[in-house]
DNA sequence: ATCGGGCATGACAACGTTGTCATAAGACAA
DNA sequence: TTGTCTTATGACAACGTTGTCATGCCCGAT
């Protein structure tokens, strides 16, 4: 800057001036710096602005997801950088891999490169570590999952609603066994799915069989083989609702394999890339991230606008999309 | 920093020395900043650090992809990430989707922030612009795609050899007439994997045909068309090389509608997920987006490091997976 | 007692920018 | 002419931090 402002022969602020946009250059000296930045290659130093500036906005944000590469997390993340770019805002994004202490270790990396707002798809269950930032006036909207010992913003899936629905689509197809296959019961979203399958049953006034719940199985492999026992046992259920994408795609596994995917009739929790292709097409309780993310970023910027309501917390519904695995009859 | 030194009654170049452990404070004085910091929950302001520092590094790259929540560029991301995590990088992503401007738009963007490298998977086709970035000692590696008019690190899929693989395997299983549907012409890699397809043709003594081919198809819906045509005409194809997943997609898809799947040999370019559940399996070959982030981070950061030997271009080899749709006999 | 050397600590300037305030130049009225 | 007001411009400090250098202290050798 003291090189354009040489280069242009004016002052270093008169080069600021121009740079920022301000008013009450005079054209000729404004056309001066100009030139002078083109023909400089003069690069705006946005942090040494951001230190200076009254506002002391970064127009960075950070996004902690469990793992950028997820079709989940990273549909919530375009959505949210979709936002962002209209503002001009950048995102630093980072995987906490289902890991508190990662999450922790981003979320501190990303304050002390001071972001305007936080993003978080949260692990942890214990959020007061971000009392700090929030004093320090930096935004907070939780997706996904709820906080925990911290008011803030949330978006979520209304998960217990949409597997309730499940439940009754696979009752009204004539279904009284439907066997259960979720996520690890410490994820908060893995824990309401669960009650939303027992509140189901109990609402079509069926009573939930233990030997028909299979929890804690993250990952394909566990899903494939718990789907496997599952079946297996004297009196097996005539259909299976599964919790999670993975375990979706797990119990799948284990029904071709077992040559029975025509056969008992399965519906999955959350949308899987190609399911119509698959032979049933299977049956979902789809959610919506993009609308979470974009709903999330809304909320986020709405609050670096000033809006200071109390902290609420926004429910994004799911969508039944029924393509033939949850219609079998039993 | 003032409020922890006034706290801890030492200067503000202690808390300094302390904050980054730097050695020849005494333990006396060290515990008391510590402490202070803890009390006030003093968060090192990283950006000013970076301003003032001699090395002038932000500990953040900045990775433009074609879109964050696409299986392959995600993949790439996330490859990335975990490169820098362990150096304590941070990664700025955003989308171009395809379009130079805005891949221009976010390198200008992270260049103001002065991040310290650039992983670009560009969709431009003149890169020129990033000269002065260069000149200012940002390090730079193309992935995915090479640089144009400038010389750059590059990590790319030998796509040509691929193909080349591709049409031998289908030529091995006894097919001669092999359609092939591609992407998009402008994109350099559909570029090189149309070239794979005439030379592997070439290699086994069989004479390109015209009809067979079908270029510049963008999507599934446009994939799935093509598909159709071609084998509707006389004399159709035996077998179908796809350059590009979606319309490797699209093209399952015009198979299945016309219950060819089982009859028409069908092998793709670039893995899909799920694809060995369908029927039959689809045989790909397959790129390794996580091999090619990770060396194009290695890279990155080896030039970090001071490396100034010349720029040069690195090639990820595919892999074959054969699981079923191309091993159908004509 | 004096000196030299090493070590812990702090004062001060600087990084690239912008907010605040002062000043110069010009326009216009009295 | 003088005075007042407006507008364009610049000088200077400050943002939160670190590099440089000076200072003061203690220790051991002379």
């Amino acid at each position: 800057m003291r090189d354009v402002a040489a280069q242009a022969r004016v002052s270093l602020k008169t080069v600021s001036r121009v740079v920022n946009g301000e008013s009450g250059v005079s054209p000729r000296l404004a056309r001066r710096v100009l030139a002078a930045c083109e023909r400089l290659d003069y690069r705006h130093n946005h942090t040494a602005s951001t230190l200076r500036r009254s506002n002391r906005r970064s127009a960075t944000i950070g996004v902690v997801l469990e793992d950028v590469s997820n079709p989940f997390s990273s549909a919530l993340h375009r959505a949210i950088e979709d936002v962002a770019v209209q503002r001009g805002v950048l995102v630093l994004a980072g995987s906490s891999d289902e890991d508190e202490d990662r999450e922790r270790r981003l979320v501190l990396a990303f304050a002390s490169r001071r972001v305007d707002g936080l993003i978080i798809q949260p692990s942890s269950h214990d959020h007061r570590y971000l009392l700090t930032e929030r004093k320090a006036g930096t935004a907070l909207v939780f997706v996904d999952r709820p906080p925990a010992s911290i008011e803030a913003d949330a978006v979520l899936t209304d998960n217990a609603a949409g597997v309730r629905r499940g439940v009754q689509h696979l009752v009204a197809h004539g279904h009284r066994r439907i066997g259960y296959l979720g996520d690890t019961h410490t994820i908060a979203t893995a824990g309401d799915r669960h009650r939303g399958y027992l509140d189901g049953l109990a609402n079509q006034r069926i009573e939930a069989d233990e030997r028909l719940i299979r929890l804690d199985l993250h990952g394909i492999e566990k899903a494939e083989a718990a789907t496997r026992e599952l079946l297996e046992q004297s009196n097996p259920p005539s259909a299976l609702l599964t919790g999670q994408n993975l375990i979706t795609i797990g119990a799948f596994r284990a029904l071709r394999r077992m040559g029975l995917h025509q056969r008992i009739a399965l519906l999955g929790f959350d949308d899987i890339l190609l399911a119509d292709l698959l032979e049933p097409g299977i049956t979902v309780i789809a959610q919506d991230p993009a609308g979470i993310g974009r709903m999330a970023a809304d909320v986020l910027f709405r609050r670096l606008d000033g809006d200071r309501s109390p902290a609420q917390s926004h429910t994004v519904p799911t969508r039944m999309i029924a393509r033939g695995s949850g219609e079998i009859p039993p």
